[in-house]
DNA sequence: TGCTATATCACACTAAGTATTATATCACTG
DNA sequence: CAGTGATATAATACTTAGTGTGATATAGCA
C-alpha cells in the first residue's frame, strides 16, 4: 500500500494542478516549480542491482532487453558492467524498480 | 476506459500466469512466448509527434527531459530532426504515448 | 528597463547501444 | 543418448545517441 501511495497520489494531484493552471488559478512559474518536485530521482544502479530487477520480474535477458527495446547483449554487458545504463535507459530502469514491468508493459 | 483496459488486463493477467508458473502449472517455454506476447510494439515517432506528445502533457523542453532524464538540448533536437530517439529513449516516449506522463512520474 | 525561462543552434567529445559471431551450458525430447 | 533450442557469456568493430558548453533570440514578468 505505502508503495502505490506516492505514485497514485502525484498523478491526482497533478491533474489537479493542470486543471487549476488551465484556468488560470496558477501562474505558469509555479507549475514549472511543482513539476520540478514531482520528479521522481535516478540514481545509478548497480549490475547486481539490475539483475536482481530483472529477476525479480522473472525475465530472462532477451525478454527483458524486448520489454526496455535494446539489444540482449546489453542487458549482459550491464549486468556484466561492461557498460553501464544511460539517461533515458536508466529512468525506464527506475520505473521498473518502482512500480514494476507492468508500469512499461 | 478503452485506454485503460489493455494494461489493467495485461498486469493481472502477467500476475496470474507467474503464479502458475511458478507452481509448476505450466513451463518457461509458455511463460517465454506469453512474455514475447506482451510486449507493446514501438514505432518510431516523427519529430511533430515527439512535440505533439510534450505539449499535450503541459511540458517545457526542459522539464520534458528531466522525465526522460536526458539533456534539455537532446529533446530540442529531437524535435527538429537532427537526431532521432533510440532504443530506450524510443520505449519511454512510447510509454508516455500511451499511457500519460504520470506512468513514468 | 532588466530579469528569467524558453528555445534554437554550433561544436567537439564520450561512450552507449548495435550487429555479428562464437562458445558453453542446460532442459527437453525423439 | 544424440539432437534441438533457449539462455548466457564473450570479443570485436562500428555508428550515432546523448552530453556539455556556450552563444543567440525572444517573450513574459517585475
Amino acid at each position: 500500500m505505502a508503495r502505490q501511495y506516492r505514485s497514485d497520489a502525484m498523478a491526482s494531484i497533478h491533474e489537479t494542478m493542470e486543471a487549476l493552471q488551465e484556468v488560470g488559478a496558477i501562474d505558469k512559474q509555479t507549475m514549472r516549480e511543482f513539476d520540478d518536485a514531482c520528479l521522481t530521482p535516478v540514481e545509478p544502479l548497480s549490475p547486481e542491482a539490475i539483475r536482481a530487477l530483472r529477476e525479480r520480474e522473472h525475465l530472462s535477458q532477451p525478454v527483458f532487453a524486448r520489454y526496455l527495446n535494446v539489444s540482449k547483449n546489453l542487458v549482459s554487458d550491464w549486468e556484466r558492467g561492461v557498460k553501464r545504463p544511460g539517461g533515458p535507459a536508466l529512468r525506464l530502469l527506475t520505473v521498473i524498480e518502482k512500480k514494476g514491468i507492468q508500469a512499461i508493459a
